[in-house]
DNA sequence: CTATCTTTTAGTAAATTTTACTATATGGTG
DNA sequence: CACCATATAGTAAAATTTACTAAAAGATAG
């Protein structure tokens, strides 16, 4: 922000050109961006990281594999049409996201000079229902294995949410997100393994996990398992803020 | 990004309103963005970590501190904003910067809708040398312990970037930036400590760095030190590019 | 030139954490 | 009931971290 130097007439010093001149320039000029979202949601089944993508209905791309992502309101904060694009697109809502990076190439949308902010959000599939809606056409859970080439710059903001989420998971307890409240161990680190691309010896990730006192161990064990199934456990989130308040820093 | 499904005339089907209902709505009218920069530069002077911040010779917000910051151009990439700005406001070019976060509030700035990217910056002070130029009045290195408000909302955008620094110190290794190429172990120290308001034990912390082999030992030693003067290293980017991609990680 | 001060540098032993592995427990399945 | 697969418990070696001791070396004051 800042900017906004006005001169008495409404007029801006500015080199526009790359001649290193200043020329004076309507205030107005500088006004012509358009702001977009692009969500990427990642979910988790199979033992496989998926990601949720939408068939557009819409030029331009039309027919492409792209982000659920729109448009923001002149009148809208950016948080909140992040959650509004993805409610329209999707039909989901209630659910947490967060920034990732921006996106600002002159080029990169070939209606007009739109930057793009990049947000995540981490659901656990079998809890939400997302559905086409609005203008995008269909909708799938893609397997982030075998990714296809997606409109825009749509891989690109995959990959770094991808990779900004891969530092994230490990010092923050946000994978928990993706599983239902009641888990597994061995859940829990497929879904590690899964979102890291590493393997955990069993043992040692049990211990190491338990030792943190993060979950709740109930009086439950899988269920549909054809081998002994393994006890339950739930994320105690205010657990978690009171250790992380004296000190506690989780680490995978 | 995406959006932009125009109809045959170039309308929108929007719900500007919060009444859930659809309006038609010229494409044009969601192309009213200003976009602009907010620069925060961090830099290491007297074993204390210093914030750039410039007076304001513009309105809004005159005579107040702030962020070097400005309005992009609309056939600018971001990034080359963030240099551009930078220099015409504080001389200073040639330097790294990334990306912090977007700041998306509809009321953020008081000349019109204005989304901001903070950028930031880590700089040896005694290398380069700003000096208050374009429509910055003056410029300074503020303490960042005795940090007034700041115009707009940068007093935010500063706390964030703080943040997300101090993570990012400790596992890359570009607490370097704010240092001489040549320096001692304890200027090392005493720039960590600065940066993340904390202590280390002088003999382990050598230890864990050196251990690291990403520094080179030189030949001399300071000066101008009134007691046994410390080896001086330099780090050898090119040698922790080899060493990460074999899978070593900086860690603090 | 020497005693003293300060900080650098080397080193080490205890404490803790990580890693690798063995063994046992438990439910499902045929 | 035998057998299979995974859960769970436990442990010893290895590696790392932490806390601390002591020697080394240049600056400074007398």
């Amino acid at each position: 922000m800042s900017g906004s130097r006005k001169t008495e007439e409404n007029f801006y010093n500015a080199h526009f050109n790359n001649d290193g001149a200043y020329y004076k320039i309507p205030f107005s000029r500088f006004f012509q961006f358009g702001v977009s979202v692009d969500c990427v949601v990642f979910g988790y089944e199979d033992s496989k990281l998926k990601l949720l993508l939408i068939k557009r209905g819409a030029e331009p791309y039309k027919g492409d594999w792209a982000l659920p992502g729109d448009l923001v309101y002149p009148n809208e904060d950016i948080e909140v049409a992040a959650l509004r694009i993805l409610k329209d697109l999707t039909g989901i809502e209630n659910l947490f996201m967060e920034q990732t990076m921006v996106y600002g190439k002159v080029d990169r949308h070939p209606a007009g000079r739109v930057i793009t902010n990049g947000y995540y959000s981490l659901i656990d599939i079998a809890q939400y229902n997302p559905t086409a809606a609005g203008w995008a056409q269909e909708l799938f859970w893609v397997d982030l294995k075998s990714l296809q080439h997606l409109a825009f710059d749509h891989t690109q903001i995959v990959a770094d949410a991808l990779k900004i989420l891969q530092e994230k998971v490990r010092r923050q307890p946000i994978g928990f997100e993706l599983l239902p409240q009641k888990f597994a161990l061995s859940d829990l680190q497929s879904l590690y393994e899964a979102f890291l691309s590493e393997t955990f010896d069993k043992a040692n990730f049990r211990k190491k996990i338990l030792s943190m006192k993060i979950l709740n161990e109930l009086d439950e064990v899988q269920n549909n398992v054809s081998h002994r199934p393994g006890r339950l456990y739930s994320f105690n989130a205010s657990r978690y803020q009171q250790l992380s308040s004296k000190g506690f820093s989780f680490e995978l």
